[in-house]
DNA sequence: GTACAAATGCAATATTATAACATTTTATTT
DNA sequence: AAATAAAATGTTATAATATTGCATTTGTAC
């Protein structure tokens, strides 16, 4: 049932496929230009955090690595991946997910804002600054510095408001 | 150095005691208003958290426990009673630390905005409404209904910012 | 005092993440 | 091409955070 609005959700609003490719590649060119290395395990994590856009656990993509090929990676090899991938903005980590999720523009290194759907569990990353003007504004009447800002809303996006249902 | 720093900083601000025992005494009454028990554990580890405006973890808590009686209690012990905590509104998880910290304003729930120091560790609770307001214009241009909006942001605090020293 | 519900004790285990060191692969120099 | 250095990955172990399930105790209502 979740997973039916999941999809049914991806479908109408793009064609997932394309937006996949398009994240590989965008990944592919970026990395040849920063002269840094997209290995086939990097591109395999990639790729399974790409495969849907609910974020995914570390756990979770050792799963599907342990399925492509015949040996099982260990935890390290995993989290060394993403690790490349954060620090090259190709993924955003949502802390109150303990999960990862493709970051829709790698060309520049920002922190994220997320809409996270408590029905079909998809997150949205945000690209307005509206919030980080108010965060800026915020933090200024307490003379505070801000670094990194970390925002990620709980709620219920636009379809599954629509198709209600489970609550 | 940095303890030297924390503790300067609290005791500039405020009366860090006299912040605690109102944070207990506010947590008293508000359990007694509403019925539920505020019991010794509870007490316990909710003056632990408030021992500073550092997030404190629940093992760290756990530490203190131990201390505090002949026995150590387990894991659940701790988490229960911070289950309890968060229910009632009287302190707050920080996502990003898997840190706890204390409510300061109980008496209504709501989900903190947080500013938190990388330097003295401090986490300041926001009281305005304009990352909220913020964060439900962004939501709305996407028909995204705010739930749960979570808001931690990492820099550099006013005080630390004075004193510099380690970067 | 009995019965029930809530809270706590306790053992085990799940989940997420990292440390330390060995090996392999890739790139660079000779 | 061989030697070297650097980067990436493999492997084992373990740390840190959190939960499950069931037993026991405590508190409250009847």
């Amino acid at each position: 049932m979740q997973n039916r609005t999941l999809m049914h959700n991806i479908a109408e609003q793009h064609n997932h496929q394309r937006c996949i490719d398009d994240a590989m590649t965008r990944a592919r060119e970026l990395c040849q230009h920063r002269q840094v290395k997209f290995t086939r395990i990097r591109e395999q994590v990639l790729a399974c955090v790409w495969a849907n856009h609910q974020p995914v656990g570390a756990y979770t993509i050792l799963e599907e690595l342990a399925k492509d090929s015949s040996r099982r990676p260990a935890p390290p090899t995993v989290y060394r991946a993403l690790d490349f991938l954060l620090d090259n903005g190709l993924v955003h980590r949502i802390a109150s997910l303990n999960a990862f999720v493709g970051c829709k523009d790698p060309s520049h290194h920002h922190q994220g804002h997320f809409l996270i759907c408590r029905q079909c569990r998809n997150a949205t990353e945000l690209d307005t600054d509206i919030i980080n003007t108010a965060i800026k504004t915020a933090a200024k009447q307490h003379g505070f510095t801000v670094e990194a800002p970390c925002v990620e809303v709980v709620g219920c996006c636009a379809h599954c408001q629509e198709v209600g249902g489970n609550e």
